[in-house]
DNA sequence: AATTGTCTGATTGTCAACAATCTGGCTCCC
DNA sequence: GGGAGCCAGATTGTTGACAATCAGACAATT
């Protein structure tokens, strides 16, 4: 800790950048429904923008997976299936034991302060239940940990890239449930997994954590 | 194999995914020099287009890794480290025994032939010895098998973000290497595991694979 | 000597108009 | 009835000009 850290890295500039933002928060939230349909135009229009900057904060969503873009027919926020579900959730429990197993000998008593500091904020995000998207965005920072630590910058990517998808579907899922977020006490276990000396553990842990997280959540889906 | 067979898929018709597939080749093949500055004026004029479609095109390389953007200072083609390079690896090792298991009851007496077909065509493809990139892709397309298979979409899509990165360290080492290609027999034992009926055996194999691909050709990486 | 201020050419960011292309529906013919 | 051809409106693709921003060099200041 310096003297500097008061200071707070400073808003995107550009307008792709600050469209690119604001459009993934309203995907994400559902505040653009998915399966809404939009145009470039009529988007370049509300945002107050003209078409350069807005097609290329698109094609950036697109390329994650947030819109789908149906040429001369119009952008719509994309819908999730259950298959698309369980293919993000296998694939981050791959990721996520691989970046353990990537951040295991990594470990320092200050990486584990943060991870510990990373589950208070979660529990006071939980607590505080102002926003309800506080804990969404907290629980995928806890998360973030492992990926940050590892040092691989390819899986951080990967991870990243994956990271708004499931973002999408907490938002989703937190909407359909009655805003009924993560529990309080739903990453203890987690946290002295890590913190402790059983990688195997942990492994193991992960996927149960995984599977757990995708069963309680898979219930209210009903496409194919 | 039905009547259409001889179809062939039209090329791309928007001028932003000709230019990405012709930046792609250039940058992957070293015709454009690892390092090498760029800028938008410069390529537009070159390729004699306009600076929207291809800022679009850039973007898109720049995302997958292909290109480095220093705004104000110019575009860059990708560098390679040695710690990319195992990073690349890594994260390929992850994802392909994940696809061997994805894919391992899936597998169909076709599939299988379809696995040879890409086995005969790489073996064809370093015997003609005519284009020095084609037994690169044919090994790709042979790899690309199991995310295939695999049917996980996401999965496949990681997949084909890290090819590209991929190829382009294989054609560097390749020149630096006097165009020494693959071998000829060197995907034999994992054409015969892949078709056998031990996933554990071919997970370890994809484990030495890697790493025997890795070790013999990180050697000319000078870099930290 | 080192830090800060200022200028300039280069580079990227943005815009608004224009062109090309597609979709969906309609007609017409068989 | 149904398929080919065609049209209008909508949507995306493309362009060239203009604006904003920056890196690097050099001067001024301490």
């Amino acid at each position: 800790m310096n003297h500097l850290a008061a200071l707070k890295p400073l808003e995107d500039t550009t307008i792709r950048g600050r469209t690119v933002e604001q459009l993934r928060r309203l995907v994400v939230t559902g505040e653009l429904a998915a399966g809404m349909r939009l145009t470039e135009t009529e988007l370049a229009d509300a945002l107050g923008i003209s078409r350069g900057p807005l097609r290329e904060a698109i094609r950036e969503l697109v390329d994650i997976g947030l819109l789908v873009s149906k040429p001369y027919k119009g952008l719509f926020v994309r819908e999730i299936t259950r298959k698309d579900l369980e293919e993000i959730y296998s694939l981050r429990t791959m990721l996520e034991r691989f970046a353990f197993q990537e951040a295991w000998e990594k470990r320092t008593p200050e990486a584990l302060e943060d991870l510990k500091a990373r589950n208070k904020k979660l529990i006071g995000s939980i607590e505080a239940a102002t926003d309800p998207l506080g804990p969404i965005e907290a629980e995928l920072h806890l998360h973030s940990w492992c990926y940050e630590l590892s040092g691989h910058r390819l899986l951080l990517q990967s991870w990243n890239r994956l990271k708004p998808n499931l973002q999408f579907y907490f938002a989703m899922h937190q909407q359909a449930h009655e805003r009924k977020g993560p529990k309080r006490r739903s990453h203890d276990l987690y946290i002295r997994l890590a913190s402790g000396n059983d990688l195997g553990a942990m492994l193991d842990h992960l996927n149960d954590h995984m599977r757990q997280g995708l069963e309680t959540t898979i219930g209210f889906i009903d496409c194919a």
